[in-house]
DNA sequence: TGTACATCAGTGAACGCGCGTTCACTGATGTAC
DNA sequence: TGTACATCAGTGAACGCGCGTTCACTGATGTAC
């Protein structure tokens, strides 16, 4: 494949990836079909499958994209002249606020699901820890008796309890929070996670 | 109608229900088929459509079933000589067990979404506070000094909350806790919100 | 530089399938007299 | 109690549609000589 050719097929791929972007904001998961993908992206619906495996892969390439976004906001939030506490309460209102600003492509890093059997290839698992990455630092911080193991432990713990005020917010049931308090109540469960954290012995 | 014939409507439409029922717990909602459902209650495909409106009403009429067993759990899971921190903590694990358990029914709960424009009846809606009502009162006693407003919210966040570190740890991409830890953390998570809880000033 | 040939991205009509829902029909159950 | 008629649950073949994916074809681009 000559060097011309290569940046084609790489131009097409980024536009088909940048159209499935637009389309999961629009319309969410359920809003991406390959006819209007392939519209946007101004090529035939056949073209699709020269540039890319499938729709899941497809999806797979804007999750990741989006999950470096994320990644990037929230490494962005970190300042060094914060205090560890500080720290912790500026990645969390930075995860609201991307949840936000971004719902629909939030939403399908954790709600797309690959068809019975089919595996998450390697390169994109990878891209999941940096969700917890950030956290892993501060909490250090706070809890420098913890060994590496545990800390990462209560970092998924912490990140995972904040995506869910934050989900039932935003899709939840009746049963989340008003909109108008997620921030604050995000806040208060951050200020009571960094203080009271402690290891439950088994 | 007849009393006869209603009680005929009346048998298929719970044999329906328990069909969806199992076949939800098997494969998912994904997993649900008109088909199949009629077959397993053991009546003809359009006789779905005498029981019932449609599927998505089947799916409710499942979830409202999965809301009543969790909530009779959680009733029973809150014994009047426990301290307010033990109720909470006996709450959440009997939370995080039934998730365990009914994985797949449980998640319907939460994933089942209408057709654009449809709007979830309020039969249903009513049921799903069930999964709030009994973390209001240990709360209560822990915090006398709220507002029923206040105390409502702060309730709302603390299950979410552990509904995210469940949730998570079981379908999460690679940022849930594993399993195994599941329970702990949990408990680490419910003890530090029991301690640490309070408003934060807006 | 020019010509013949090879390659492969790009095309879009057609395939195929899954599956929810409908609908004309039937037969059991109930009602009227 | 018996007969004629009405109703409506129950039936399952057929409809319809959305939509991902394929595939035979084309034309632009690149290579060999």
């Amino acid at each position: 494949m000559t060097s011309k050719a290569e940046t084609k097929r790489e131009n097409l791929r980024r536009r088909l990836i940048d159209s499935a972007e637009v389309a999961i904001r629009e319309g969410g998961l359920r809003g991406l079909k390959a006819r209007d993908v392939t519209a946007r992206a101004g090529c035939a619906l056949g073209g699709l499958y020269n540039a890319v495996q499938d729709l899941d892969q497809l999806v797979m390439l804007v999750n990741s994209r989006t999950l470096g976004r994320l990644g990037a906001d929230l490494k962005n939030a970190v300042t060094a002249e914060d205090t560890p506490t500080e720290t912790m309460q500026a990645l969390a209102a930075t995860y609201v606020e991307f949840a936000l600003q971004n719902t629909a492509l939030w939403s399908a890093i954790f709600n797309h699901r690959l068809p019975e059997g089919a595996e998450i290839p390697d390169w994109h698992k990878d891209e999941y820890p940096v969700l917890i990455a950030e956290i892993i630092a501060p909490l250090k911080q706070l809890r420098p008796d913890l060994p590496p193991d545990a800390l990462r432990l209560r970092a998924q713990t912490l990140f995972a309890s904040v995506h869910g005020v934050v989900q039932l917010a935003i899709h939840g049931r009746f049963v989340g929070v008003p909109l108008s308090m997620l921030k604050s109540e995000v806040a208060a469960l951050v200020d009571a996670m960094t203080r009271g954290i402690h290891l439950v012995k088994q």
